[in-house]
Formats: C-alpha cells, sequence, structure tokens
DNA sequence: CTTCAACCTGGAGCGCACTCCAGGTCAAGC
DNA sequence: GCTTGACCTGGAGTGCGCTCCAGGTTGAAG
C-alpha cells in the first residue's frame, strides 16, 4: 500500500524528481517521511496531496497559493470554509479560462479554415 | 480607419505598449509605420495581426513558434501550406488542453463537493 | 564484498515573457 | 511659447517555476 520511492511518486504524479525536492524545500510538501538512510518515502497520503497539486498545477493555480491552501490545510480543521472559498475563487477562473481557451480555439479554426480552400490570406 | 496610436493598439489587442515594443524588437511585429516624429502607427493589418498573436499567445503558443508563422507568412504565399500545418498542430495541441482543463476541473470540482456537506476530508 | 543506479544536499543557473527605468522627444491645448 | 502627457530608445531587471550540477551516500543485486 504506502510507500513510494521517489521516483514512483514523480511517475505516479507527473512531476520530476527535481520538482518534488523543490515542493518539499519551500514548504509545499512537509513532514515527508525519510528511511533511515535519509531517503524519501512518499505515502499514500503523499500521493493524494501530489495529485491535487496536479490538478490545481494544470489549471494554472500559482505555486503561492498552493502553499497558502497547504498551510490552511496544516492548520486544522476551522480552515475548511477558507479552503473551500479558496478552491471555488479558483473553479471560477478555471471557467474563465476555458471560455476563453474555447473561443480563441474557435478564432483559430476559423483561421485555419482561410487556408483550406481556394487561397489562403496573408 | 486605419492608423492606430501606440495606446489605441494596445486597447484594442490587450497587450501593453511594452509587449507591443518588445514584439516589434524581436522581429514578430515589422514593418510598423512611424510619423515624422518617429511614432509608431499601427495599421487595421497590425491589428489583425496582433489580434492573431492575442489567440496564439492565450491558447499557449510560445512566442519563438509565432516568429517562426510570422516570418512564413512574410517570405510569401508559397509558404501557405506551411503556416496552415503549423496552425493545425498547434490547434491540436490546443484540444489536448483543452481535455486536460476540463478534466483536471472535473477534479477540481469534485474536490470542492467533499467541503460541500458532512465534514471536509483534510 | 563490490558495484552501481538511485538517492541525497545546497546552491547556482535557466528559459520565458515580459516589465521597468533613465533620460530624452514630440505635439496638442491653453 | 509653455506645459503636459503620450511617446521614444537601449538596456537592465523581474517573477515564475523549475532544472541542473558537484560532490557525496545508500542499499539491493550479483
Amino acid at each position: 500500500m504506502s510507500g513510494y520511492a521517489p521516483s514512483e511518486a514523480a511517475r505516479r504524479s507527473g512531476f520530476s524528481l527535481d520538482t518534488l525536492r523543490y515542493y518539499e524545500k519551500i514548504g509545499l510538501l512537509s513532514d515527508i517521511g525519510r528511511t533511515s538512510g535519509g531517503r524519501r518515502v512518499f505515502t499514500d497520503d503523499d500521493l493524494s496531496w501530489l495529485l491535487l497539486f496536479r490538478c490545481l498545477r494544470d489549471t494554472g493555480m500559482p505555486i503561492a497559493e498552493m502553499c497558502r491552501y497547504a498551510e490552511l490545510a496544516r492548520a486544522g480543521e476551522h480552515t475548511a470554509g477558507e479552503r473551500q472559498a479558496l478552491l471555488e475563487r479558483h473553479a471560477e477562473r478555471v471557467e474563465e479560462q476555458m471560455r476563453l481557451l474555447r473561443r480563441q480555439y474557435d478564432h483559430l479554426r476559423e483561421k485555419i479554415r482561410f487556408y483550406e480552400r481556394p487561397t489562403g490570406p496573408e
């Protein structure tokens, strides 16, 4: 079950080894376990955090904001409302981002269509 | 009709004045007109280029690739096929990007749902 | 016991896309 | 004619998010 080597955690999360170390260094990840020899051991719980971070990064959340979220979570259950609000605000930004992306994608397709028949413009 | 001051071009394209100057400096924009006093004058044609660049940037195309596109366009009509292919490849990347964004958005919404009722996790 | 790939640390370096600055010029309105 | 705000240039600086490096350690396999 739990106990993944760094390379395995990297593989499963899609982050590089360097990025995992970096995330720990800046305090985004904390209390990552170690073997007696000093090597990191990632638990299932660490992994689920990483998958959340992957989601947040992929949707464009800045690292500083993920740090804020992680801090809140560490602070305890009483921050649940604030955490929810943070994710909600982010989700709304993502919606806007999706709308913009779709709109610009349509522009792009329109542009490509100009090349598709008689003779292209420009 | 044609002849926009830099600030107007910035307003219409959504790029900053500095970015417009930067784009000209790196050769993304070329042959931007000038007044006798040395000030830039943007034409409708320049504006439509800017709107294309806005579309490409918003969809994540790196500047180097936009430069390549602009160069091809300057080279003449015989590069139309290559230009089309470039845009087509980009559009496919955008599609992938939209799929990922939607997937991660769904994850995010799912995560938020955990906060919505009994007692949130983490 | 040896080997060797995976891991460790601290810190420097990088790529991208701007953004800002100093010091000067231009031109429309009063 | 003077003021003032928009504009000019070349070049330095910034913020973000990693990524790479040197030099050393660990531990499973043979």
